[in-house]
DNA sequence: ACAGATAACTTATCAACGTTAAGTTAACGG
DNA sequence: CCGTTAACTTAACGTTGATAAGTTATCTGT
């Protein structure tokens, strides 16, 4: 009777078995995301992808919600390893406040659709909308916390830069908070709006670094 | 059997009254979408407040979707005015930009919903979301141009301040891109993470605003 | 080998949603 | 007072996320 998806994965777990199951489950969900947006991809599109009922979800995720938000911290993660290795590489402080920035931008161009459903809500539960910014200290263990990370990493790199005796305009937390605010009007507007006649991209990034970089630090 | 519901008014209209009609279901769906969010605002609550059936609303909108449109259009006429006052008040252009930037900004702070709704497509339909950069000459009849309209007082006025004399690091609608995306920024991470522990507001708004003038005009 | 126990499922169902079809009522023009 | 039709209503459809309750298959202990 069940017409077999394009990719089920044969028939009933093993004992014990059930985190595979799991992990098929993201990953469908994570192509269906992608694919559709999450409003479109609903519980039986998932379950189907991966072959198995409906409520059968419900044994692996509290809700649609939990499966996001396990998607997100995990594409969140490599934004953390970019910025882990900018930070090892790049010993200059102003150079590597550009390059957090670059960084973050380049993630949010390359994963529309993570980036969407972090830091502009776009279709998605406010609680999602919300782990954007979920400090570490709340729960360290709940899924969402790796958005809130990279703003952290921001934060961390200023001080140090002042503590170094670069000048900054603003209190620390302050220029993190506008250097954020710059990169990401910058990434939510060619991400929300790709079809407006934007003038050249590079060109907007290199202006906004700019722009951030000279607003925030006072020139040497 | 119905139970009559707060804003209910009274029975049916006369032949003719059909516009009144209209105007309380954009009246009852406002106060909905402001109270509660678009996706929990239901068809069946907003005729429930205004007292007829639900069906009774598709005869005045073709959809839901429809009843955003009208009432962001609606909103956006106020910053409209507000940026049309500061052309007329404000001659010094450098001045005038700045308080275009901050118009713009309180403007987004104090209609969060709207702004959301228009720029940020926070749970709307991806058509309500084009609408912040659907251009008056796709069809200016159309429900919708007045987000854009604002966009487009940015550029004329950094086009002026060029023709002017001033001297702006990038092509005039580079620079009002870079102009509304950090002030976009700001907006959006006010109003999307109101829980977040963000620093002086006016101390934001303000270095956002000598962030974007210092990045985009020439220092005299 | 066989008897629970229970992990891993399924089927049936729910209430709520946006929307449509089809019928009803009431106001106006002649 | 009759017919047209604007202004509605009731009933229903197909989907959605989610739950309840039952079923099947695998493992453990004896």
């Amino acid at each position: 009777m069940s017409a077999f998806s394009t990719a089920a994965t044969g028939g009933r777990k093993k004992r014990g078995e059930g985190h595979t199951r799991r992990e098929e489950i993201l990953q469908a969900a994570k192509e269906l995301f992608l694919e559709q947006g999450y409003d479109s991809t609903t519980i039986r599109k998932i379950a189907d992808r991966v072959g198995v009922s409906a409520p059968a979800l419900y044994l692996y995720f509290q809700d649609k919600e939990q499966m996001m938000l396990a998607l997100c911290d995990q594409t969140f993660g490599y934004l953390i390893e970019s910025i882990g290795e900018i930070e090892k590489n790049v010993s200059d402080l102003r150079e590597r406040i550009r390059q957090f920035g670059e960084a973050y931008l380049r993630f949010g161009l390359k994963h529309p659709d993570e980036y969407r459903l972090i830091f502009l809500g776009s279709n998605v539960p406010e609680s999602v909308r919300k782990i954007g910014h979920r400090m570490p200290t709340d729960d360290p263990t709940r899924p969402g916390v790796n958005g809130a990370i990279v703003f952290q990493r921001l934060v961390g790199v200023l001080v140090e830069a002042e503590a170094a005796g670069l000048k900054l305009n603003y209190p620390a937390d302050t220029c993190a908070e506008l250097c954020w605010m710059g990169m990401h009007g910058l990434a939510s507007a060619l991400i929300l709006k790709p079809e407006f006649p934007w003038s050249n991209r590079d060109l907007l990034i290199n202006g906004m670094l700019d722009m951030v970089l000279k607003g925030i630090i006072r020139d040497a």
